[in-house]
DNA sequence: CCAGAATGCGAGCGAACACTCGCGTTTGTC
DNA sequence: GACAAACGCGAGTGTTCGCTCGCATTCTGG
């Protein structure tokens, strides 16, 4: 015979309950941003929802549970919508072209949830979150160096590997000080950070046909 | 009168004592490095010393005390030891040997020290060392301006200033990636750290004599 | 309209943890 | 050798926090 149900057959939710689930979502949002993950309390969470602990509860098992249900919506969203953002490229693309767009995509994205950066980043997450985080890092990666790999054919793997780490936290650095200022001086890291990777990938694409002194101007 | 006496007056050390310090700063690096700084117990920082945790508030007034002994040690041989490193430089030294110095220092004293970066880029870090570190990040970011100044007479000062938080962070980028590998792989990271701040700095310098066509190999 | 399920509450439980206290041991000083 | 001070211990204290429980209220299907 089945051993067991479905170890959790999908409680039947009301409408109500939808609500206060997204509800307590955007509360854990807003607490994980400005305290990070182990820093918040579940009581603080439920009082920025403005409901009571028990309730908070009731849609969720535990304190990790809601992480990760608004680590997964967000990754989800995250591939929904800029999944594409380092599809294969045309390898006649410029450069400049490809990691502008690919940056200003993500750049973008995480402007727009900041508790991504905090839930991705925090040295305190749980281990699940972890996980996750570390699937998205490899996907993005293995994208990194088929992009990278379509640009520079005479790479040897460990070297186009190691490439593709250096892009991501260089990328990860630049996030940071975008997330740090707003407005022009926002916008004026962005187009440093955009300029930082150029110049680190250019010169490995140095043979290409039309791509020499892309960085300086005419004398 | 005086209203009090000194706030505190040094207790009398006997070697025991000194030794036990030493011993239970010890512990205590090996236990934020792994744990990090809110998640280590006082009573694993003892039970790491072989101490019980009465003796070890015999030395330290409460926890953050011992992280900022810790930092301002660190802090300390790091200015001794380091203090030079971003000296200001004779601005006909290449770029290349000025970055490579540069790097090659930080990265040792990271390497020798990895509860350094554990302390300082914990986002549950005491306030006291959130300090300590504000002020090494403000003098670092000057040294770095000072000495880009020298190397970029006509750049504006705001261009300046965003041009040395970018270097910052890209090394900081580098730093956590030289730390997560060893051996020839960490030497092979260390050198595409160099690569990324000499080739993001490089176009910025393109008008001194001598110095362009430093990133392409020769035809 | 009514039984049962879902939702909501908030006092309180248990564990973890920073920190203390009383008392015994070692060390420096005269 | 005696006295005081520094050292050392580990059970204990107060608090915080994740989480539970019993009970009241609201919704849904028949």
């Amino acid at each position: 015979m089945p051993a067991n149900q479905e170890k959790e057959q999908p409680r039947r939710r009301q409408a109500r309950g939808e609500r206060r689930i997204a509800q307590l979502l955007e509360a854990a949002a807003a607490v994980f941003t400005t305290t990070g993950y182990t820093a918040a309390s579940t009581n603080a969470i439920a009082r920025e929802a403005g409901v009571s602990p028990g309730t908070l509860y009731q849609f969720f098992p535990n304190k990790e549970a809601i992480a990760i249900e608004l680590g997964d919506r967000l990754i989800h969203e995250m591939r929904e919508t800029y999944g594409e953002a380092l599809a294969p490229v045309d390898p006649t693309t410029p450069l400049e072209e490809a990691v502008g767009s690919a940056v200003d995509r993500f750049i973008a994205f995480n402007c727009e949830h900041p508790v991504f950066f905090a839930l991705m980043h925090g040295p305190d997450i749980p281990g699940r979150i972890a996980e996750e985080h570390d699937a998205l890092h490899a996907t993005l990666l293995s994208r990194i160096e088929g992009l990278l790999a379509a640009l520079l054919p005479d790479v040897t793997p460990a070297d186009l590997t190691r490439t593709a780490h250096m892009c991501l936290g260089l990328y990860k650095a630049g996030l940071e000080l975008v997330l740090a200022h707003e407005g022009a001086e926002r916008e004026a890291y962005v187009q440093e950070l955009k300029n930082a990777l150029i110049r680190y990938l250019d010169p490995l694409v140095g043979t290409r046909l039309g791509r020499r002194d892309t960085l300086r101007t005419a004398p």
